[in-house]
DNA sequence: AGAGCATAGTAAACCGATTTAGTAGGATTC
DNA sequence: GAATCCTACTAAATCGGTTTACTATGCTCT
């Protein structure tokens, strides 16, 4: 029994799936392949064929449901209307919400998206822009990634705090957020603070940190070494905030005030601090940072500092078919800010006076 | 002043993003595509091209920086290395989950996907399919999503229980689950129980809700109407199983253990039980499903029925691209079961003597 | 009557690859 | 010395559309 030569795939894509072509559809009409583009189209040179025989076109369209082949037309055009997407990780809260404001974008103005998740592997950092390329993306988005040198499509970073040429950074007013944040705990009362920095490859890590010791000196709070923390390991659960905070406490330096790199983290420290007797808030106030869905439902609640993520993603869209769209030579953002606000919620009070632990 | 005639993209995509194509290159080397071709690809007609020859082409791929047109080349090959995944949400712990184990597979052989949201809206749950065949996907990957009618290319059902044609369902051993809860419950010496249905679009709810009376007549726990809730609403917020709970509780019929449909809505729940004063898991044990990340770290920490996600994502991938390079006849399985965990955690115990609300 | 123009299209190039069929030239075989 | 084979390629078709350049016909205008 002779084999078949090659042995493709079972679902070979015939035409866009149905097996409609162009062609066949043409042929069908007894018109040219050109002719039934120009109507489909509605391209400006329809304008010279008959109403009648648009809608014979269109009816016969319709009826032998002729989808035109997506790859062909973007070849041709050199139009992909699709867009690369590069995120950390896919499983988290942060990137998931930018996603999501970037999708209602995207799907709205008919372009499609490919997701990488690089999980902080320098090479996938490297290899998947390129990748991207190669598969015609018209643009890149990058999320709290820092991207390799040049790209040659317009590109965005949320989060991105590299002048990298092409780029535009959708990034959150870090010095705002760090005073909300510090002048509510020093509001409150609170003077011995702790922290907790984000992973060193965290593209927010080192601004936020500036910003903190800005609006600490600003609010007269001391940083103490002692009572600095740093988030270590790749993954994003709320052990590694667990795990540092049980390293602050270790110290045996007191605070009453702790101010995390991210809600998971926060939740994270909160358990870390209840092992050890105290009590959130009466003894120790916790301000997290991003506002993910579930901050809301933590027990007790947790005291943050939003980013607006799903709107970061949804700017970042729109700002991206801007570029995409806009004349070359146009000028484009080079950075694009966003405010932070500040949600008190049951993770914060005022110090107790018959707190065991300050 | 003449403004350009068709206002395209300021990217334009310049074959591959590089400006080298296949046909620059061979002019380069002055040898014809087909021979650089064949050598690029290590196809067998190659082989009557010699090892200088090969070498020689090689290199000045590399150097020119040579990257094959992906677009082309799908379209010539009627193979586009791309899948499709349909999602309700992208910002869902449970979608997030599947799609990063679908990613790791997809990734890994070489394939990119798109992914979409439909947001439980039906004309995109019908629409998306059809414009993701027409960006010619091989394959589709459905999470928690039911399909209307028929698809033509290999299809793969996360959490899928229609009897699709064409469409292979990954779904979780729901009588097991079922029986795992209710017999820890049962074990812990509960017998009054409330349970909170899924949404009814959930693909899930109604598998899971038969399971769970099955397992409770097994077990001899009463279902009763007025200790059984359901989940309203699009969205996927504690504040869902908030609400629920809020209207089981004002029905006034008392229970010790509650059953949810997912680990958000016992988030929620969990609340609701709170502001009554009941505690958890003293008066009120709570059981989740699914097993998020944020579950271990709830205060109390949820005991719930583990769904491996993550697993089922690639499985849903791997069971995919097998299906999509075997051969057209070969059968393909109509539905693959993986198995649910029990884990134990804080929000469960024993019911107290004590319990005013009992 | 012939120029000019609008109408209703068509033929063919093109996008950038892959792939089939074929060819030129030298070596080997009979 | 002709037939055959092998080597090292090339020309051209093809995938399914879009787009440019052109044509054939009929009508109007002078």
């Amino acid at each position: 029994m002779p084999r078949p030569k090659s042995k493709g795939p079972s679902g070979a894509l015939k035409s866009a799936s149905s097996g409609v072509s162009l062609k066949s559809l043409a042929e069908h009409l007894g018109l040219s392949q050109a002719a039934v583009s120009f109507v489909i189209n509605r391209s400006p040179a329809a304008k010279s064929i008959p109403h009648r025989t648009q809608e014979l076109i269109r009816t016969a369209a319709r009826e032998l449901n002729y989808r035109p082949n997506h790859l062909a037309r973007s070849l041709r055009q050199q139009r992909s209307f699709t867009i690369g997407v590069v995120v950390p990780e896919i499983s988290e809260g942060y990137a998931a919400l930018v996603m999501s404001g970037i999708e209602d974008h995207l799907l709205q103005e008919g372009y499609f998206y490919f997701v990488v998740s690089h999980r902080h592997r320098a090479e996938l950092i490297e290899e998947y822009p390129l990748l991207l390329q190669q598969r015609a993306v018209e643009g890149l988005i990058v999320v709290d990634t820092v991207l390799a040198e040049s790209v040659d499509v317009p590109s965005v970073a949320v989060s991105g705090h590299r002048d990298v040429p092409g780029v535009t950074n959708i990034v959150l007013n870090h010095a705002r957020a760090a005073c909300l944040a510090l002048q509510h705990l020093v509001d409150l009362g609170h003077r011995r603070l702790a922290f907790i920095k984000g992973q060193a490859f965290s593209s927010d890590t080192e601004v936020r940190w500036e910003a903190v010791r800005e609006a600490a000196k600003k609010f007269g709070v001391e940083i103490k070494g002692q009572l600095t923390g740093q988030l270590e390991g790749e993954s994003s659960s709320p052990l590694l905030g667990y795990q540092v905070t049980q390293k602050l406490l270790a110290r045996g330096e007191t605070f009453t005030g702790l101010f995390t790199f991210n809600d998971i983290s926060a939740i994270g420290a909160i358990q870390a601090l209840r092992e050890t007797g105290r009590r959130v808030p009466e003894d120790v106030s916790v301000v997290g940072f991003d506002d993910i869905q579930s901050a809301a439902f933590q027990n007790p609640a947790l005291t943050t500092v939003r980013q607006p993520l799903r709107e970061m993603g949804m700017i970042a869209a729109e700002t991206l078919l801007r570029r995409i769209t806009a004349p070359a030579k146009a000028p484009y953002p080079k950075e694009i800010v966003v405010e932070p606000e500040l949600i008190v919620r049951g993770s914060t009070a005022r110090p107790s006076k018959s707190n065991e632990f300050a």
